[in-house]
DNA sequence: TCACGCGTTGCAGTGTATGAAAATCTGGAG
DNA sequence: CTCCAGATTTTCATACACTGCAACGCGTGA
């Protein structure tokens, strides 16, 4: 699958690339993101700065684009998900995988929780970015509804008046929501319940329909 | 109710401020909002650029901080809510409040919402102000749900393991969901339904848990 | 009116980001 | 081995974002 033959021009890419961004979160650990400059990244790997603009759209990008194709597995997953599951458990199932195998980059993600924690404003890029990939989900998510029920009628398309397509954006929504504070959580709570577990937590209240504070009710 | 005595001063300052943004806006909303310079914004008003920084801390700032007073009117009717009113009820009655209130200045947020349909950037940064406003806004819950229960620490998801915090995080971040996916689908179908309306389906879908795909209703 | 406080402005300097052309490297063809 | 074609890196130039600092001018209260 991710077997093709890479080519010593793709691997020095992906390498650079790979340097540039662990360098920059092992620079902003230590000293703070916003006494990083892209010179200092540059320098650390041994390319020219404009080289790191080669590979990073802006500055930040090196601190908060860890993993590319997160979003992308999580997406191939809903929609190959048998028929017979609900929208709402494809999306829950997914992203339960993919959390479950972010503990192998583990010492990079550290590094990212850590500066994300010093700087709020990397973290409402990272979030940002987030839901940038939630309305990609949420298409997904439509099409994936909208051949489930392809059965009876063919012309499908909106005319339901008032909600044609609020559903796959509130689910795809919902899930980042579940997902965001979950690590949030987990992140405070330095590791002390795995973070599938808290998510699976959270999943659970969001299916309950949020009811109300553990008090009685 | 707000109406202490503005001094002349107060009165300009303020006058600025809303002049810049409501440029940064139009501008945006004309040229596309990459191709607006702080000189630009600054011209049309009439200051130096100088002063644009004196009021916000960033260009983008002008095109996302419209309302910088709304997230603590959220907080202050939630927490001014009486206590016979349920967590949830409260923050989404707050909420649908200020969504009604918003039709005032309709035409900023019309131009508001065509500048964040043409750069996902900015979009991504909006979301991230919200999300940071959201962090609040569970303070606020979790201050009013744990004077609820005081003292009388009950079951409920306490058998979670460790959730002490986490039902008001979530609590706060599904109602930034649902305002978040209201507005984004009340500014695609441009206002064929009032947007609190919108927003009170949202939310009966998030209180019923997402069940499934709306196949009639 | 006068002086003080506060906001505004110009200026210098650092850092981000982009385009273009020159220099360098990679993967092959002859 | 040599040389070429395409891709990558680098250098250079430029525009814009943002910040501290010092001077200036307008509201504000005595």
């Amino acid at each position: 699958m991710t077997d093709a033959p890479l080519s010593l021009r793709e691997r020095k890419k992906r390498a650079t690339r790979a340097a540039l961004s662990e360098a920059a979160l092992r620079l902003a650990a230590e000293h703070g993101a916003e006494h990083v400059t892209v010179e200092a990244i540059s320098d650390a790997v041994g390319v020219s700065p404009r080289t790191f603009f080669n590979y990073f759209d802006s500055r930040d990008d090196a601190f908060t684009m860890i993993d590319a194709e997160s979003a992308q597995r999580v997406r191939d997953a809903v929609m190959a998900a048998p028929p017979a599951v609900s929208a709402l458990d494809a999306v829950t199932g997914a992203l339960a995988d993919e959390l479950a195998q972010l503990g192998a980059r583990q010492d990079v993600w550290a590094l990212h929780a850590e500066v994300l924690r010093r700087s709020p404003d990397l973290l409402a890029r990272t979030m940002g970015a987030h839901m940038a990939d939630e309305l990609e989900l949420a298409a997904a998510i439509a099409r994936r509804v909208g051949a489930r029920r392809d059965g009876a009628a063919r012309d499908g398309a909106a005319r339901d008046g008032a909600s044609p397509d609020l559903y796959p954006h509130l689910l795809a929504a919902a899930a980042g929501t579940a997902v965001r504070v979950s690590v949030e959580h987990w992140s405070r709570h330095a590791g002390e319940e795995p973070l599938p577990a808290v998510f699976r937590g959270a999943c659970a209240h969001l299916a309950a329909g949020l009811p109300d504070p553990p008090t009685g009710a």
